[in-house]
DNA sequence: CCTACCGATCGGTAGG
DNA sequence: CCTACCGATCGGTAGG
């Protein structure tokens, strides 16, 4: 299917080189079509962009929300750890749409800004949701300590921020596992009872 | 000066539309000269860019260092919150110069991939050796639980990378406020003794 | 999905 | 710092 391989290679092309940087033609090329086929399948070219994107960012809010239904037995810490893992994974997994949804979501170009910050602030409001939720199972079982949500919530969600970013940035493997590893070992040394 | 103005512009734009998205001719007409004129002060589009990569690189670095030397009179606990306070100020400070090196360290254009490497490697390294510092000597006064200085380093600059990517996305200024103070507050819960 | 084509704009040079 | 200019490439269309 040409269409699947053209946003297949769109996907990777946008993620590494943004959207300005990368031409039809490039995307063409790679595909093995010419540059006017993209037209019998997408409107234009923010089209064809926003369709990838939007793919992207739901395959990874999936992602994560799977885990959220799939670990309801686990306890509070392995069900946090677990996010962070799970995060780590779809970079490794899909190292492209990673790339396009981070790029875009702190970078979005002006055309679709709006279209972009709403996709991210509902998707933003799923995850807090979820470690709300762990955080409160948590403290009912009295292996969080009793505190605000929010707090513990707000920290958490920076926590993941920062990792994406290192992610992206460390680019050795060994570096990042203890990155990771060290952040989460803090949070849980503030957050535990 | 021509030169000043050509450099605050292409800033501003290379930060905010990216390089391949700023278009010689925009920065040119911003400023009032031709294009042709920038080839006065500079050899090329890379030249130009990398010119005011490096000058918003320095000034955040000049920006972050300066406290750890002003601050040597506070406590451990000060002088860490007081980073995040600086970082904090450098953005609304220096917008463009912060969006520039935000952007460009986390997703160099092919062409310089090296060399931004190699300059925010330098600044990291710079940044966790005065982290390190303040810890040790929070350590040393018995505010800071003894542990490693590795792991309590590692989850502070976590959390500077956190709040760096949530200053971008969160445009409301009371959200990132709270961000940055739950997330110092939940890391100094781990680290104090 | 292709060939043929186009207007617009890009970064950049010559010569002053 | 400007005018005049250029080759290359861009996104996109017509017509099949």
């Amino acid at each position: 299917m040409t269409k699947n391989k053209l946003k297949e290679v769109a996907m990777r092309l946008f993620g590494e080189k943004g959207y300005e940087g990368t031409a039809l033609s490039e995307i063409a090329k790679e595909v093995g079509v010419k540059t006017p086929a993209i037209y019998a399948f997408f409107e234009n070219k923010e089209d064809l962009f926003m369709t990838v994107f939007r793919e992207a960012m739901q395959s990874y809010n999936t992602y994560i929300q799977e885990l959220s239904e799939e670990q309801k037995v686990l306890s509070a810490q392995e069900s946090l750890r677990g996010i962070l893992s799970r995060q780590y994974e779809f970079y490794q997994k899909s190292p492209e749409a990673s790339k396009i949804v981070l790029r875009y979501v702190v970078f979005p170009p002006a055309f679709l800004k709006e279209t972009i910050e709403e996709a991210f602030l509902e998707s933003d409001a799923m995850l807090t949701k979820s470690i709300e939720q762990f955080i409160s199972k948590g403290m009912e079982e009295g292996v969080i300590r009793d505190q605000s949500v929010q707090l513990l919530a707000d920290a958490f969600l920076n926590l993941m921020d920062g990792l994406s970013m290192q992610y992206f940035y460390y680019t050795s493997k060994g570096i990042y596992e203890r990155k990771l590893n060290h952040a989460f070992e803090m949070y849980w040394k503030g957050a535990s009872s």
